[in-house]
DNA sequence: CTTCATTTATTTATCAATAAATAAAACATG
DNA sequence: CATGTTTTATTTATTGATAAATAAATGAAG
């Protein structure tokens, strides 16, 4: 990668850093193509010319979320009894890493976008999936309801996150 | 109630009951005025006639869902080692009647509206806190993290509902 | 009962603001 | 100068919201 290159490829990573975080605290909507470029100090017209259109951008983001905590998770090792506690572990510290990736693939399911809705489905599958046959590698008896009880998980440590609400989380009075 | 209330009170109600379906499935900001208007066949500034604003349609709209929720878990009765099962159906059941409501208010928390996020937040401690209650009297040791668990099963339902994957849902292969 | 007045229900017309997207110009630099 | 980077200027569409007008119903008075 030449030196100019680099330039490119930071100004473009740069506007998925501050979409990532705009899009993880605002939502698809609130967030506006000016807001993204104001963050990263360049004008608004200049995101197109990286992403072709808004959608693309927040897919981009999203795309780079899942593949980071499908890398996470394939990265675990452990013996059976603690794959779930491994898999538990390396999701905290996705969410300490990276919160806001996390926050937003969490929620990107309600962003009501067709083509948003299509690749979150498929994502979610993936991951579902993948969790799903660490389980049965593991020899655990109902693995695709024990991947979803792992999902589920995620999902409701989102949301003490998102309403600031800790006595939601199911860690709350233990760990 | 006279009969010109009633219809100014159906209005009213029709432009609710319209407007649950289409912000559930298409979300706050998606959904707009001129939609519901239309669903309901009225013209699109009369419906600032009944709200003040469009944000006070939706509160008005989740105020409804949560509150019919409460009532459906406060008319549960079953004795202690049945209690979560019984609220688990007492959930499917309003899931069945009233879809557009469940995943109107399990979706809700992702609105960035800071005045949404205010309701939201307060409903969800008054579902959790009875929740909890509940265990508690049922004599369940952790009954705050069991709480929890519970909603974040109907997180998990939601999800499976809104992407069309019966195979996240976590009664999946049993029940 | 009929005519006039008053409220209630609803629409038409329109504003002001915002936001995504395009095109073309300017700037920099090797 | 030539290529890649970034900005200025602008367009087009959408949307929430307001204000004023119309229509329909109700009720009171003669």
């Amino acid at each position: 990668m030449s030196p100019k290159e680099e330039i490119v490829a930071s100004r473009k990573q740069q506007i998925m850093n501050s979409a990532a975080i705009l899009f993880a605290s605002q939502g698809y909507y609130k967030t506006t193509t000016a807001l993204v470029a104001e963050a990263v100090g360049v004008t608004q017209p200049y995101v197109f010319h990286f992403f072709k259109t808004k959608e693309q951008l927040y897919l981009a983001v999203l795309d780079h979320a899942f593949q980071r905590m499908q890398d996470a998770f394939a990265r675990v090792e452990a013996p059976p009894e603690q794959l779930s506690e491994k898999l538990g572990e390396a999701f905290n510290d996705l969410l300490a890493t990276h919160k806001n990736e996390i926050l937003l693939l969490m929620q990107s399911f309600t962003t009501p976008e067709p083509g948003v809705r299509e690749f979150t489905k498929e994502r979610f599958s993936l991951i579902h999936d993948r969790i799903k046959e660490r389980f049965e590698k593991a020899g655990v008896p109902n693995a695709s309801h024990e991947a979803s009880m792992f999902i589920s998980c995620g999902l409701i440590i989102t949301l003490s996150e998102v309403l600031e609400m800790p006595k939601l989380s199911p860690w709350c009075g233990l760990d």
